[in-house]
RNA sequence: GCGAAAGUGGCGAAAUGGUAUACGCGCGAGUCUUAGGAGCUCGUCCCGAAAGGGGUGGGGGUUCGAGUCCCCCCUUUCGCACCA
């Protein structure tokens, strides 16, 4: 140790024991209690920013907690290495994705090994090497073998800009989740997953999950999965065959309908309409709603409504009344049915429509008005037919004007209407869901290649196992031109069948990257293996992942896929549990200020308000910037990065590290046991007491990961320990002891946060071998004796405001409390001439005296 | 528009219904120094000379006691956006 504290040379020499000694490498056979802490896996863009250092700096404390606590940590990291700005680099600059990727994955290894982050690296993955996306190809290969896998036609998601597909979940709000370019629907065949055979249970598991995820990740899942419950309804179509089927989540407000209201790419239509004198009026509004539709949607601009009359007519099954036909823009294919009926009364949508085009409104339901008597619903006067309303009330309520349903509530007549329309065959039951299947085919080059084989005479044909993986071309154009880079390399493309051994060609689509992350840190239990995917009984060693750190921007992709995947590997028979991820902690945003504006944005290039990690590691140390991001904010917050705050982490450092070069002589020399000191001052006591204290306040900020909060205990801590006046040399044997104990829980309490300068600091105090030595636990326990008060401040108030405050002992009874309170010299000349009222006495907290 | 979360010093932030502002940044004063953008010490919510009073976006309520719980309003942020 050096007298003064040079983060470089420590952090130096820290790395390269650590990498010698092997210090994070997990095994699963080690005896003791696992952890799994993992962290998301970063894209190899080439360079580490501030968000990565915050998320791995929160992985790699709560890693560092686990093992000093003496638990068997598995913590590793890889590389989300397929995506699109490796072809972005082939096509600007001419270099293969390959070697860009493994160039950036290269250089951002080095900078995560900079920062002292404590990974298993044995464990190392990479997404487009063909080890890790054969099993890619293998998982796509049986869910193909049982249906989950399908291929259709199907309008797609497709960003003009990066000419590419989406997936819904990366078009939300209508704008690619990449670049923000208004997406735009595209007919293409398209490889599906079909992720909504699993929308019930990715619902129902969220129970076993609730206490451990951020309740907004939950919730956004859940309106994503968009599940809706209600009934089929048919309506004939009056002298026709031909019934037209609607869902409803409100069928108790049939008899409200007004018209049936088609999408315009309704299938039935143009059967329908093949005699129509209306033909031409319809198909000329269904192709303008068309076009329009596939024109770029403006976020947030919702459409005019509008809508054509098709002459048709339909027949309400409950009333019998007849209907017209209408086709409208707002109807959705994707949704339902196609067909809605529409109920202006009791729908906002539909009554803009009625309003719109003069449409009859019939109001079937009547707010309920007695609801607390049994068999006492009435509506309310003058809610007659026509009775002309100013707004839809979509409100559950009591139905009227329904014939014999009238007088029941909307929740009963719910079910016994569904129950009807089931009995009489013209509807059922039915809950419907948001979710669509995944769409995983994208046309690119740098992903997993989809296995399969077109054949002329065999159709569609699985790779067979043994011939995975496909693997990528080591060349290929980079066009940028929209359709697969693959598709023009023609030893790739030209295959012989599997089957037949004829002519044919592969798919030239690849996975979607979201396939890649969706099992990975399965594999990192077990790597290498060449086999399978993983072996069953590592895995189930390791896995579920006790804690998952990553940015809450994944919360509907990602942590969907993820749990869907692993709930399609159950049903495989790969592992027996249903949620992959027990805790999983959403960190906030590094931002920093724009420059010449008053704005906090995320850290971006284009932006040029980002900080390099580098940088900061090499003015103030890795343990400087891993200790400031955690001490900053609650992980959860957005970090607004401060220069300045980061000094003063480097001074608290500093600090700690003079206590440690000022005491190491005399604390090395000898170590005495507690019984064999004597007697501590009171001096010492209190150190000792804030010492115990602080470690059971650390310890429980861990579990809670507030680490803020820890970093704020410790420095208290550090405070007390430069208060303690008693020199060095002047240290009697107890002053020793108390002052080891709380250096020695400082230390190692700091791991966490600044583990080079920990391991420093341990060492000159005497110990070899390191923090993680031989796994020995060596968090501190505290000792709630010694963290025990000797002398309580009791604050009294007398009708609740401070006025005085009294001393006693955390022995010190109710009664003693409340006599000494009222015996006080201040609440004495408060109280005098009053009536005391009341006296509320809180052992060990306050007295509170009311008075009159 | 709908839904959710959050509003505490100059700033990042603390506070099982029990002394509001811990810890840090910044700022001020002092000290050491040839010098210091280093270190150390002290101070730092507002009003007031003091006694005391006020104070957690605003208003009301529950309670002996409210930053914390309940209701209304305002602001900000995020999510969803024709989902029948």
């Amino acid at each position: 140790m050096d007298e003064k504290y040079y983060p470089e040379k420590i952090e130096e020499k820290w790395q390269a024991r650590w990498r010698e000694s092997g210090a994070f490498e997990a095994d699963e056979g080690d005896p003791r209690e696992k952890f799994y802490c993992l962290e998301m896996l970063p894209y190899p863009s080439g360079f580490l920013h501030m968000g990565h250092v915050r998320n791995y700096s929160i992985g790699d404390a709560l890693a560092w907690y686990k093992r000093l606590r003496g638990f068997n940590v598995l913590h590793p990291i890889g590389w989300d290495s397929f995506g699109q700005p490796a072809e972005q680099a082939a096509i600007k600059r001419g270099i293969m994705p390959r070697e860009w990727t493994e160039k950036n994955i290269a250089h951002m290894r080095g900078q995560l090994q900079r920062l002292g982050t404590s990974y298993d690296w044995r464990r190392e993955i990479a997404a487009h090497r063909p080890d890790y996306y054969k099993w890619d190809q293998w998982f796509f290969l049986k869910m193909y073998e049982r249906g989950l896998a399908y291929k259709r036609k199907s309008p797609v998601n497709w960003c003009p800009k990066e000419q590419t597909v989406l997936s819904n979940e990366q078009s939300s709000g209508g704008v690619c989740w990449r670049c923000g370019t208004p997406v735009i629907k595209k007919e293409l065949e398209q490889w599906f997953v079909r992720i909504t055979d699993y929308a019930e249970a990715l619902l129902e598991d969220m129970k076993e999950i609730e206490a451990g995820w951020p309740e907004k990740v939950l919730k956004r899942q859940r309106d994503w999965i968009g599940r809706s419950r209600g009934a089929y309804v048919d309506f004939q179509i009056e002298g026709t065959d031909e019934r037209v089927r609607v869902f409803t989540t409100r069928i108790d407000t049939i008899y409200g309908a007004n018209a049936i209201v088609l999408a315009a790419e309704h299938p039935l239509l143009a059967e329908l309409m093949k005699a129509s004198p209306l033909k031409g009026d319809v198909e000329q509004f269904t192709q303008r709603v068309r076009v329009e539709r596939n024109r770029a949607t403006e976020p947030g601009a919702e459409e005019e409504k509008e809508g054509i009359n098709t002459g048709l007519v339909a027949v309400n099954p409950f009333s019998g009344e007849r209907v017209p036909v209408w086709v409208a823009n707002y109807v959705l294919m994707e949704y339902g049915t196609g067909a809605v009926m529409a109920v202006p009364a009791h729908d906002e949508r539909d009554f803009d429509f009625a309003q719109k085009y003069t449409l009859p409104i019939k109001q079937v339901i009547a707010p309920v008005t007695h609801a607390e008597e049994p068999g006492g619903f009435e509506p309310q006067p003058g809610m007659d037919q026509s009775t002309e309303m100013k707004w839809a009330t979509t409100a559950y309520g009591v139905l009227v004007n329904s014939g014999e349903w009238s007088g029941k509530l909307s929740d009963v007549a719910i079910r016994e209407m569904t129950e009807f329309a089931a009995a009489k065959g013209f509807g059922e039951a039915k809950t419907i869901y948001r979710i669509r299947d995944w769409g995983i085919s994208r046309q690119r080059f740098w992903g997993a290649p989809i296995p399969i084989i077109y054949c002329e005479k065999c159709g569609t044909v699985a790779v067979p196992e043994k011939d995975l993986p496909v693997q990528l071309p080591e060349h290929a154009e980079f066009t940028g031109t929209g359709e697969s880079p693959l598709a023009g390399v023609a030893e790739f493309v030209n295959v012989s069948c599997p089957k037949c051994d004829g002519a044919a060609r592969r798919e030239t689509d690849t996975m979607d990257t979201f396939v890649d992350s969706s099992w990975y840190f399965f594999r990192y239990c077990d790597p290498r293996n060449n086999d399978a995917p993983f072996d069953k009984e590592i895995a189930a060693h390791w896995t579920p992942v006790d804690q998952y750190i990553g940015g809450d921007s994944h919360a509907v992709m990602h942590l969907i896929y993820t749990r869907f995947w692993s709930k399609m590997m159950r049903d495989l028979g790969l592992v027996k549990f249903n949620e992959p991820i027990k805790r999983l902690l959403t960190q906030g945003m590094v931002t920093n200020r724009v420059e010449g504006t008053d704005e906090w944005k995320a850290m971006s290039k284009s932006l040029g308000n980002g900080v390099d990690p580098d940088e900061m590691i090499e003015a103030y140390g890795a343990d400087a910037a891993r200790l400031f991001v955690l001490f900053a904010a609650p992980p959860e917050n957005e970090l607004r990065w401060q220069e300045t705050g980061i000094e003063g982490a480097v001074r608290f450092l500093q600090r700690v590290y003079k206590m440690v070069w000022r005491w190491r002589e005399r604390l090395s020399a000898t170590r005495d046991d507690e019984q064999s000191v004597g007697e501590f001052t009171s001096e010492a006591r209190a150190l000792r007491r804030k010492t115990h204290q602080t470690i059971a306040r650390i310890t429980d900020d861990f579990e809670q990961l507030h680490f803020n909060t820890s970093v704020a205990a410790l420095m208290e801590l550090s405070n007390a320990l430069g208060d303690f006046e008693v020199k060095p040399q002047d240290a009697t044997a107890s002053d020793v002891y108390a002052v080891r104990e709380t250096l020695e829980a400082l230390v190692v309490m700091l791991a966490p946060f600044a583990p080079h300068a920990s391991e420093e600091m341990w060492e000159s105090l005497g110990h070899a071998g390191g923090l993680l030595n031989e796994g020995e636990a060596r968090w501190p326990v505290a000792n709630a004796e010694l963290a025990r008060k000797e002398a309580l401040e009791i604050p009294v108030q007398i009708n609740g405001k401070l006025r005085a405050r009294i001393t006693a002992t955390p022995e010190t009874s109710e009664e003693e409390l409340r006599a000494a309170a009222l015996a006080d010299e201040k609440v004495r000349a408060w109280t005098e001439g009053h009536e005391v009222v009341k006296v509320v006495v809180v052992p060990q907290r306050l007295v509170n005296i009311v008075v009159k």
